[in-house]
DNA sequence: ACCGGTTAGTCAACCGGTTAAGCACCGGTA
DNA sequence: TACCGGTGCTTAACCGGTTGACTAACCGGT
């Protein structure tokens, strides 16, 4: 058809040209983006796939950043977002191949959605992906995030700085999914520190709050000489959690424990909590743009990059108890 | 094609039903969305389309609740999102006929993304439309809100309780944009508040934050008989700003002058400022919901709905001073 | 009048589903 | 045997664009 070469550009003479763009106009003519998807030619679109436990995302601390920087990107490159709602596992057998429907271009993964077993069934989409804030070490997944072992390498110094040298780590991920490296970076980050890794504590996983109880209650029935003198969360919701778990028991904070959160979110800025600031519009803006970058074919291995993250020294951090 | 039968549970054999979904098995088979909406099947999806000023719309304290509503209801309706990023008005005389394009099967739009004049255009989509948090009233769009009536009509109550007779409204929309009700609202609740309408003040639109100055600058320079002893502002952000304003010009709040917001955002409850609560996370539910109702043809004329607002009394609104 | 080359526009096929019509088969009824 | 209705599967057409092959027209040069 004439109208496709107009549309797109190509070589028609002006008379012509002109013809069909006023019975355009008239017409009140808007081509169908679905047809010409249908020829495999791009709609334009990148795909959101958020974990099934957030349905509340765009209220989320870590996840609506996230999602505005992706948004910020996506009106630059001029493309549109879909945001996929249903659940990501719960038929069985399907794995991801629902993401193949052939509505978005490439997928954008946020949060650590599934876990390491199922990446497979991921790749099989047969999408290009970014995953933001997660790390599959996938040669067809590229990932955008930050350095876990540097940030918790920076938070442990901190509190080895102030004399701390018993140390917990409160996992706080729901143990179905794969724990990721930040737990791991803990430990490698204690031994950095010159600490004893034995003196080190990470055996509280969970993500709810009364969880959280668990692990103070276990923390607090620990005899002084033995209990953490202070508590890496692996979030600023956790650190949060802790310190009001901690104030029921009655342990003040940072005097008889010191608490740290991750990620400085408006709650820690709000609680006063020492915490680790990572650049989660950036790395949202990052992800859209590093998709685009393979659609386009501009780039050629798989792609994983990391941000800066900058430690935020508040008031949940002090001086060991003499 | 008998897939087709097979996955619309149509009237097969089980035997000839069995060897599909096998082959489907084998093949991994994924049907195209894309090619089903071609036939003008549903897309089970819906388009989210938002002012061009908002490009962080996940981290804005009123729309990301409400799309957080929106994708709540879009989770248990079984449909997807799709977010439109495109700049509203940038096409010359291209209107609104991009939405369009095939991929949503109605819209929704939150907030006043654009002026009147230009609502036929947006009409002439031909998609069901839910506006929300706007008010078009024409007999083509769905709206969910709020009683802009009521709810300014409380506040002013609130006020006049207290004893303040001369009150301004701080408009902070664009102008390029239709102000829309609350402004016409609030000298109404004046009026029904008992109070003299000339007194009211409302000349001092301006959304952002210097705009804000401005006005403040003109509430401080009027004499103190003829100054405002309450002032409402268009919304929580706003009221902020005033409060801000206000006290770099060494006026007190609420000793001086109370100032009033809406919308009751995270950044009311920390700057402990009285305002009015609206059900964002609801209204975007219901949003979707209609909009469903109105896809699957359960509904007949346009719906307005609105929802019931609260007034939060906190710090911000005293009496007036003697 | 003939020729090679470029340009402009038309035609047919295709993408991958859905839909409607067609057809073979079968049991029941007259 | 003829007729009928229903079932189960196949075939053809369609949705609305894109793509590539093909035709038609135009051009200057011999």
């Amino acid at each position: 058809m004439t109208v496709s070469n107009v549309m797109n550009n190509r070589p028609v003479s002006e008379s012509t040209r002109k013809q069909v763009l006023e019975a355009m106009r008239l017409l009140n003519y808007q081509p169908s983006a679905i047809a010409r998807g249908l020829n495999r030619k791009p709609m334009d679109t990148l795909g959101i796939v958020l974990p099934h436990t957030y349905h509340s995302p765009t209220s989320h601390p870590y996840y609506a950043p996230v999602l505005d920087g992706i948004m910020a990107a996506a009106v630059v490159l001029h493309k549109d977002v879909t945001i996929y709602t249903g659940n990501l596992c719960s038929e069985d057998g399907v794995g991801f191949r629902r993401y193949r429907d052939g509505r978005a271009d490439g997928l954008i993964m946020i949060g650590r959605a599934i876990p390491k077993s199922q990446v497979q069934s991921l790749i099989d989409v047969g999408l290009p992906i970014v995953t933001i804030g997660n790390y599959y070490e996938s040669p067809e997944i590229n990932t955008v995030g930050i350095d876990n072992g540097k940030s918790m390498a920076a938070l442990v110094r901190h509190l080895a700085d102030l004399g701390h040298e018993r140390i917990a780590f409160l996992e706080g991920v729901d143990d179905e999914v794969d724990a990721g490296p930040r737990l791991g970076a803990f430990f490698d980050a204690v031994e950095a520190a010159g600490l004893r890794r034995d003196l080190a504590h990470a055996q509280f996983p969970g993500f709810t709050a009364p969880k959280i109880q668990q692990a103070v209650d276990v923390i607090t029935a620990m005899p002084l000489s033995k209990r953490p003198t202070a508590v890496c969360a692996f979030n600023d919701e956790l650190a949060l959690a802790t310190i009001e778990g901690l104030a029921r028991a009655g342990i003040r904070v940072p005097e008889d424990i010191s608490v740290t959160g991750f990620d400085d979110t408006p709650a820690a800025i709000a609680g006063n909590v020492t915490t680790m600031r990572q650049p989660m519009r950036k790395i949202g803006m990052r992800g859209a743009q590093i998709l685009v970058d393979v659609l386009r074919g501009d780039v050629s291995g798989p792609i994983c990059e990391t941000f800066e993250t900058e430690i935020v020294v508040r008031g949940t951090t002090g001086p060991v108890k003499a």
